[in-house]
RNA sequence: GGCCUCAUCGUCUAAUGGUUAGGACACUUGCUUUUCAAGCAAGUAACCGGGGUUCGACUCCCCGUGAGGUCACCA
């Protein structure tokens, strides 16, 4: 049995996609499961839209996914061999030159090359789907390259595959109906076929294809907003295929255990951002305290740029932060929100919003006073010891009448984490002259 | 429009002729030492339509309908 070969064939035209990267991951699970190789294959014939940083962005994308290839080629440095091809079906007369007006520049003659073409119907077997027929009549004879040293894509992709040894072309199902032609292009060639998977597309959220108006893209968005690697190619990969085991969190390696390629989806499916946030929560919750607090800190210091920074504040409001976010650029967004603004500098706190409802100035103003004397009573400030000294206080005069003022007095929010865990961040000083502010304010 | 492909909760999916059609995300509700978050528990919600085949169809076949892809001297 020969083994498996497969190729990551990626247009440096544009940032790596979040497609370029689906299409990666099946053919990398497929390969490694299989003990295969992987073949990057740069395909830049198109010289006017392909770069050299685009075709960067790709590598670095994908590597930082976590995948990996074992060959690297660049369709640009191959001319030589394409044009020996051409050559040969022109020789053997499968292929002709044509003058003919130009369709890029109406008005001027061009020659280009054209396979001959019989027009009979191709069938080929789709692993994914089973047979598929195509009547290739009205392809008529298409043109294959521009010139000897300038081919066009069908032609150099049948030319590599054969010469790379592809034995499985595994791509999205938006290649189905480019099967036929290059299958033509193969048969003229002499080149052996290989074996065919066309997975479904991710959808936008109105089942059309993925596109950048409707959302990110490409990987690099996610990157930067803070997703982790992880998560992404979690996400990625079992969106339109699922384990056999069912588990749906799984890393690259238990992925690659459990992947067979007739188990792809045959419909495609909704990219939902929701769902993603979810995985990466999940992996954010693997992350060593050590890991989540340094990467959080940076993104903490860099957002709250309109605070004086004060790095031991931050490093005690991390575990809070943890429960809140699903992904890095939350702490972004929360902090421009002023979420977390008052554990840097004293929040305003308006008087009419400080007693809970129905229960009197008069009567908050009293409770306020009976916690400042038992908070300044405390020798230890902890969270455990400030909830023992006011929750027999709290219970005994009703609990939102007592801990709402006190929560309110420290943050100026109405919404915020409990007052006991605030008040051991703020520290004693800092708490009981908020508690102190808040009193004056109320008479 | 031609050709090709696809069709289970809002979304991702399980089921491979016999299930009270299961799970996940989201959502709703409740619980959890006030609020928020997190956590826990419960709940709402689906077989595109019509014909067949069969003792029996989500599962098989046909016809509709709908959705997507593709029709380059781009890839």
């Amino acid at each position: 049995m020969n083994s498996v070969r497969v190729r990551f064939p990626p247009s440096p035209t544009g940032f790596c996609h979040v497609g370029t990267a689906r299409m990666a991951i099946v053919n990398y699970l497929f390969a490694r499961k299989n003990n295969g190789t992987i073949i990057f294959r740069s395909e830049d014939t198109d010289k006017e839209r392909s770069t050299r940083e685009f075709e960067d962005d790709i590598k670095d994308s994908l590597t930082w996914l976590g995948l990996s290839w074992d060959e690297f080629h660049r369709q640009s440095e191959r001319i030589d061999v394409y044009r020996a091809e051409i050559e040969k079906l022109i020789d053997e007369d499968k292929a002709y030159v044509s003058d003919e007006e130009s369709k890029k520049d109406p008005g001027t003659m061009v020659s280009v090359i054209r396979l001959r073409n019989s027009g009979k119907t191709i069938t080929f077997t789709d692993v994914i789907r089973g047979d598929i027929s195509f009547d290739t009549t009205e392809l008529k004879d298409f043109v294959i390259a521009r010139s000897k040293d300038d081919p066009l894509y069908h032609l150099a992709v049948v030319v590599d595959d054969a010469a790379m040894g592809i034995t499985h072309v595994i791509r999205g199902e938006d290649h189905i109906s480019n099967t036929p032609r290059q299958i033509l292009i193969q048969e003229a060639l002499g080149a052996k076929r290989p074996m065919y998977a066309h997975y479904p597309l991710h959808l936008s959220l109105d089942r059309a294809k993925l596109s950048k108006r409707k959302g990110d893209v490409a990987v690099k968005n996610y990157r930067e907003k803070g997703y982790l690697p992880q998560a992404l190619l979690n996400y990625l990969a079992t969106l339109g295929w699922t384990a056999p085991s069912g588990r749906e969190v799984l890393s690259l390696d238990e992925m690659v255990q459990e992947f067979e390629l007739s188990d792809l989806h045959k419909s495609g499916a909704v990219f939902d951002v929701e769902k993603l946030r979810w995985f990466n929560r999940e992996y954010m919750l693997k992350l060593s305290d050590s890991a989540f607090a340094s990467e959080a800190l940076s993104w903490l210091e860099n957002s709250l740029t309109h605070l004086n920074w004060n790095e031991s504040i931050a490093k005690k409001i991390i575990p809070l932060v943890r429960e809140r976010i699903s992904v890095w650029s939350d702490i972004h967004e929360q902090s421009m929100n002023g979420e977390y603004d008052y554990f840097f500098v004293q929040p305003s706190v308006e008087a009419h919003l400080i007693p809970m409802k129905k229960i009197s100035a008069a009567k908050t103003a009293e409770h306020l006073r009976d916690i400042k004397t038992l908070l300044e009573a405390l020798n230890v400030f902890d969270v455990s010891s400030i909830k023992d000294a006011l929750w027999p206080y709290a219970t005994k005069e009703g609990r939102g009448a007592v801990l709402w003022p006190f929560r309110y007095s420290l943050t100026g929010k109405e919404q915020s984490p409990d007052p006991f865990l605030v008040a051991s961040i703020l520290g004693k000083d800092e708490t009981v002259r908020r508690v102190s502010k808040a009193i004056a304010s109320l008479s």
